[in-house]
DNA sequence: TTGAAAGCGCTAACAG
DNA sequence: CTGTTAGCGCTTTCAA
């Protein structure tokens, strides 16, 4: 009655809200949840939610998702997988709708986990061979091999890199990789003075920049940032020795957050539209949960663009 | 049976999980909230995920709930107030356990929407006089007054200020009030041009310092922007016309956002620790709902404490 | 100690 | 078109 059925009179309609008022009366969308079978929610599970690619990210999600009335269980692991693990067991005993994963790093045990818990799974900015879900990616290592291309070709010989640790095969490993096979496809030869490791945090950015100037004799012409936290911290190691940038160093980023482009100078980097990622990751969700989805996608990629800016020359 | 009970034999519980196994049983958490008529979940209304003070708070307030095994429903609102009351509906038609709002404004429908939804509320960075629920706040009219203060003491005279709107009680109205009464008390009058506006974005503070600019014939000696990615914004536009900060003007932050230490310069800033604050909310709230709580409490008040970097001197 | 039955609030199906 | 009923999967209660 309550539910609007298309052919019910004025009057009754009238009567049934009044009544719905005097009353106070609310669904209880658990009850109804547990008849229907299905929840209206999905689970998220992020890395970290302060990560401005990962916040920008669940920001288009839940602009979708509430147009469709689709609320979101956030699993804010903070990169522990236990946690992960535990969220995934939690979402399905609550029945999402669905999972869209945005980990840093998918282990044998997530895709066991995640293929056997038999809901509509969404993995974002990560992949794995063995995971029978569709995957939205940018294509982390071109975009890096992009970067150290132009790099060498503006001059740059000496070409540092900061990596995030390997494990998150996108923002890590492949990263890497683009800029090793880059040097080593324009005849460059790896110094491993000049790759070094960080965690995602500026902090960590900042140590790591220290420990390569350190470790290298000489200083670099360019450093090349795994990400733009990771440039930033660098950048500030950089000004405190009082290397002017660019003048004596250049510095690259990789993921175009929104500050870097009001930094001084402003950082050249790679813009990844985490936006529009997050608003298509919606949509293809919704396609993949109403199953009118062909189910045949395995990947999607999205466009990178490489953006100069003062602090590269 | 599944649910442990104190006495039952080692092999029943082996025969049992066995069979858990091998059914690949799964208990469906919304029967279970049915029937206890409680949730294990909590609603979380955000003006904004992506604004840093916003995502360190939930980020600490996950990971409290994760402890406890209770999950987040996200509302990420984007300043929409009719977001915010149909997620008030909806996380009161789920049977959350409670809500914690943490929106930038309250306005008169907020306050009839909370007070009637009769679950736990707990309010983050805004209060209200008639909304019947504990506030979880900093002192932003002090932090704000003494920034204004300290910055006379250093013989600052024409100050700017970059507000955010009003209708934010703590982070516009009384951040704004602060510097205004500051000004008062130390017998200098007010100069409609030294005060802008601006939203919570780094491109509206450039837009805010370029107004200022331009309708103060000279340059004011430090400007205070009452958000960090305001600062932030306006640092760029000081750059972009070749001001030198703090050289020729400086620069004065508030919220202590992670990236103000590493600009250069660094942005001098009020620190407010919202991760503290979200890892006190979530206990607090734990009190609130386990009502093993006295129920007195109106305010909880958090220090904030004033940090000068390279940006003012 | 164990098993059966009632009922949480809702919807879908069916009967009137 | 309206009202009644069964049952979603669980816990709690009560009987065996």
């Amino acid at each position: 009655m309550i539910n609007r059925k298309p052919n019910i009179s004025v009057d009754v309609q009238k009567r049934v809200n009044s009544a719905v008022k005097k009353l106070k009366y609310r669904v209880n969308l658990r009850a109804k949840s547990l008849v229907q079978n299905s929840s209206n929610i999905v689970g998220v599970i992020a890395a970290d939610i302060t990560n401005p690619p990962i916040s920008i990210f669940i920001d288009a999600l839940s602009a979708r998702f509430h147009e469709k009335g689709v609320g979101i269980l956030l699993g804010n692991s903070r990169n522990d997988i236990h946690k992960e693990f535990e969220f995934i067991d939690l979402f399905t005993a609550r029945k999402a709708r669905g999972i869209i994963f945005t980990g840093e790093k998918i282990t044998e045990e997530h895709v066991k986990k995640l293929n056997i818990c038999n809901i509509p799974i969404l993995v974002v900015d990560q992949d794995h061979e063995e995971l029978n879900c569709p995957a939205i990616v940018f294509d982390n290592y071109q975009a890096s091999y992009d970067v150290v291309k132009l790099l060498i070709k503006k001059g740059h010989r000496d070409i540092g890199f900061i990596s995030c640790p390997t494990e998150d095969k996108h923002a890590g490993f492949l990263r890497q990789k683009g800029y090793r096979d880059a040097l080593f496809d324009n005849g460059i030869q790896l110094n491993r003075a000049l790759l070094q490791y960080a965690e995602f945090t500026m902090e960590s950015g900042y140590k790591a920049m220290e420990k390569m100037i350190k470790n290298f004799k000489s200083i670099p012409s360019v450093i090349f940032g795994a990400t733009d936290n990771i440039a930033i911290g660098a950048m500030k190691y950089l000004h405190e020795k009082e290397y002017s940038i660019p003048g004596d160093i250049s510095v690259f980023g990789f993921d175009n957050i929104p500050v870097s482009s009001k930094l001084i100078p402003s950082l050249s980097s790679v813009e990844l539209d985490h936006y529009k990622s997050g608003i298509f990751a919606a949509d293809l969700f919704f396609q993949m949960t109403d199953s009118k989805f062909p189910d045949g996608i395995k990947k999607v990629i999205f466009k990178h663009k490489i953006i100069l800016r003062e602090s590269c020359r």
